[in-house]
DNA sequence: TATGAATGAGAATTCATTCAT
DNA sequence: CATGAATGAATTCTCATTCAT
């Protein structure tokens, strides 16, 4: 039987997972400066050259993994989001999520944060429009709030958003690099969500 | 007339701050690893080899900045802190003064913020105490505040220190990065610290 | 039907001309080391390992055209100087149709002057014998010229031979390489058989 | 004593010249595209890296040599034109000092004849401006003669400088390729110059 | 035969660091 | 102390060639 286009593009697909996965399990562990290109191949159980096969060079290789996993990230946050109409429950939601999605993928969160703030430096051209559509699901619960009474007028979102978004960001890291967890996902999730819930909350 | 101890040290001195400098600017701007110790150099007006002569190698140099510059915003902070004595004005000094710190000094905090991250990765055994001081003086804060009844006991301070500093951290990241400024240092530190002290204050 | 013997090796013939062809357009355009395999493959609208089941690698391509090429441009003078009997015409001839056929056939032209030149470095074995015979078309007519007393006793046709050729070939060269032409092919080949010619006619 | 500046410019001229030199070597033998880098390195006896204080690239290293050697052929071939008035042993002189030349600097030869064709093809923005100036030497003696009644009026320089000179190339190009010299320089000078003189003198 | 994905050896270039002056 | 020319290890990326399909 001859292979079908199909096969072929399913086999495709898998060498170029294999390596996207190499290389964030490498880019996690070394930072993408120290890791090398021969280092993700051995990982990823190819040859060096066959990297550029399915990118164009090592930055390709970081923005490839941004935009895969923020799209997964963002898919799976909105999936979850939409399961909530209340915006107080959907704030305590976007924590626990969030915290939940770090825990299981902290190559992936070591590597959004991390190398994410150095990219900008690098990569000039490089917009990380899926970060942003990120904090915009956090901005629009607290404008849907506001609409609804339930939050405060004097609220600025754009701030808000990135204040919430840092605390929750602050709090991974720190279970990230330290690699020993003092507090259990849902506990943490509850308290940073209760301080700005309180914080946000009309009286 | 030869030089006096006194005059070398402070001779030595000065041209240490001089790389110590230089290297700050070339290291927001460009980030650690693509810096070249050349563009140091030359920035600090001294040749190549005399980097070695006041630190041990680049690395050291990226150490060395962290260390100078957070004791200092350290020894800013604390001193700030003292003229106050309500664990609630302390928190909103704490949010003021650290965004005014990061406005005034954005390559500092450009490298605090961003080489920071990543330093931990090549320089395993850099244990960044300063910066857990600067952090502990939040925890400091909320536990007095507890001790005096004014904060929620069921608060961790572990935790809060962390979304705290994380809140005002992403707010001054988007500035850093952003260059553009939409809303002044003053209503930040506001907006920030009144959603903690929301949450945190014992109704 | 099944397709007979010679059909078959028609077909052959056929893939092994286009990539003949294609080669030579890009060896021309590019030069021999810029020319990559796969873009030879591409304008002869094949495969890049088809290439390999009509060449032994790289070298060989170009040793191929070398050869074709050659054999078809000394078939074409021979023919031509058949026509002519007077030693005299013949040089005349010899210049009108090799820059005739420089003219026609540019992209061989290019590289038989350029690629030919260093091709003796590279490929050591290589004996550029059809060469060698187009550059003793031209010594024989010389030596056909003394014999009948035409031509000067003391020219020496193994001089003779190369400076003719090389005038004819600087010329041309200038024309493939500037792509813009001062002279026409029948001027310019006259005046240069016309300098040699009155060199070694005897008065 | 210290150093003067003038010392230090001497070294580092005799540094550059020593990598020149080996480059031309090297080049010679292997051709550009065969020639390594660290090859040339380790004949002029300094580091890879060393290279590339005196160089940008490989490429500049080719141009450089094309400009150097070519200026020194230039310079000799005006000096010693200038010892002769009458054109006729102007071309005479310009023959053999050429392959004089040739002879007493093979390796330059080789390049000049060899990478110079193909530099135009991979160095777009070369414009080979020396050697436009020696062939033009040929050119202002035709002329000259022209003007002075000596030469036929009906040579066009133009061409007759590339026929000149072509014909000299290739008998020397022969010489630098086999490496065995069956004429002597003298003789196949004055055979050369006197095909073309005889073409040219006025009768 | 034909394909084209995969290979991996190879090379140019960079740059932190050294050390003779 | 200061210099900056020299070093050479290290790394990304290319591309001729192979071979399973």
């Amino acid at each position: 039987m001859k292979h079908t286009n199909k096969n072929v593009q399913l086999r495709k697909k898998e060498k170029y997972n294999r390596i996207i996965n190499a290389a964030t399990r490498i880019f996690a562990k070394k930072g993408f400066f120290k890791a090398k290109i021969s280092e993700i191949a051995r990982e990823a159980d190819v040859a060096d050259g066959t990297i550029y096969l399915y990118f164009n060079n090592k930055d390709d290789i970081l923005i490839s993994i941004f935009e895969e996993k923020m799209q997964t990230v963002l898919d799976n946050m909105k999936e979850c989001l939409k399961k909530e109409t209340n915006p107080v429950k959907k704030i305590e939601t976007f924590a626990r999520v969030h915290l939940e999605m770090i825990e299981k993928n902290k190559d992936v969160a070591e590597i959004i944060q991390v190398e994410l703030r150095q990219s900008s430096k690098f990569m000039k051209e490089y917009e990380n429009l899926k970060f942003h559509q990120y904090l915009n699901l956090i901005s629009d619960i607290i404008k849907e709030g506001q609409e609804q009474g339930i939050f405060r007028k004097d609220i600025l979102p754009g701030i808000a958003k990135r204040a919430f978004f840092g605390a929750l960001d602050e709090m991974s890291r720190f279970w990230v690099l330290s690699k020993k967890k003092k507090y259990d996902t849902t506990t943490a999730a509850k308290q940073i969500s209760d301080y700005f819930l309180r914080g946000m909350i009309n009286t």
